[in-house]
DNA sequence: CACGTAACGGTTGAA
DNA sequence: AGTTCAACCGTTACG
């Protein structure tokens, strides 16, 4: 949604570098990865970064305890829009991890009725090769040349695309699934994964009972 | 004052 | 190996 003409712009960031005028705090705490920035309230962030997972977990926990949004966001330095939209996604999902980022959606190659087709293939006969099931799609009347699963290489990686997407890596996800909801084990998408990976220039200290980002 | 949300600058990762 | 681009991130400010 665009902004109508003649209204004022809705933000009025600090510019980059600037400080924040009321509250002095720095807008980018410096760190050898020049990532870490101090908000307003003093909590630490990496901008386009999910929050730390603990972090995440003390949010829905006070709140579970009735603690007040506001007070969440006051004691635990993070925005009340977070802090919203954090336990609106737990409310909606029961789950505390971010959403998934980046990457793209897969693309539909193929009809659903073109893919189930290809499941069946596959699961009649795992040894089966792409190509083959390319022909046998063509063959069984399935498709014909115009609508066989193409994508920019050929219809064959297509189709073992649509393999892939139905047959590969589930196990995988579940680990990590698994390793996640553990809890202390840190990922990269958190700044403890980040910083913990390239050299761990913040930890994280709870300090009167609120949670701080020390720089060391 | 508390809170929902649009706009923003940012990161990520499959295609 | 490098690029594209649509998904998500948290913060800020408005209503």
């Amino acid at each position: 949604m665009s902004s109508l003409p003649g209204t004022v712009p809705r933000m009025m960031r600090p510019a980059p570098g600037q400080n924040y005028p009321r509250t002095g705090f720095p807008l980018e705490v410096s760190t050898p990865l020049g990532q870490g920035r101090v908000n307003q309230l003093g909590g630490v962030f990496i901008n386009g970064r999910p929050l730390p997972n603990h972090i995440r977990h003390k949010i829905v926990e006070m709140a579970h305890h009735g603690i007040r949004p506001c007070v969440i966001s006051r004691q635990l330095r993070v925005s009340h829009g977070c802090v919203s939209k954090i336990l609106c996604r737990y409310q909606e999902t029961g789950s505390i991890r971010p959403g998934a980022i980046g990457g793209s959606k897969p693309r539909q190659v193929a009809t659903p009725d073109v893919e189930r087709r290809i499941e069946e293939y596959k699961r009649d006969n795992p040894g089966m090769f792409s190509w083959e099931i390319r022909d046998k799609l063509l063959k069984d009347g399935v498709c014909d040349r115009s609508t066989v699963p193409s994508g920019e290489a050929s219809s064959v990686s297509s189709i073992s695309r649509v393999l892939r997407a139905r047959f590969g890596k589930k196990e995988d996800e579940d680990e990590c699934d698994k390793k996640e909801e553990d809890g202390e084990k840190k990922t990269k998408h958190s700044i403890d994964g980040i910083l913990g990976d390239k050299g761990s220039y913040f930890t994280w200290v709870e300090i009167e009972g609120d949670l701080n980002a020390v720089c060391r």
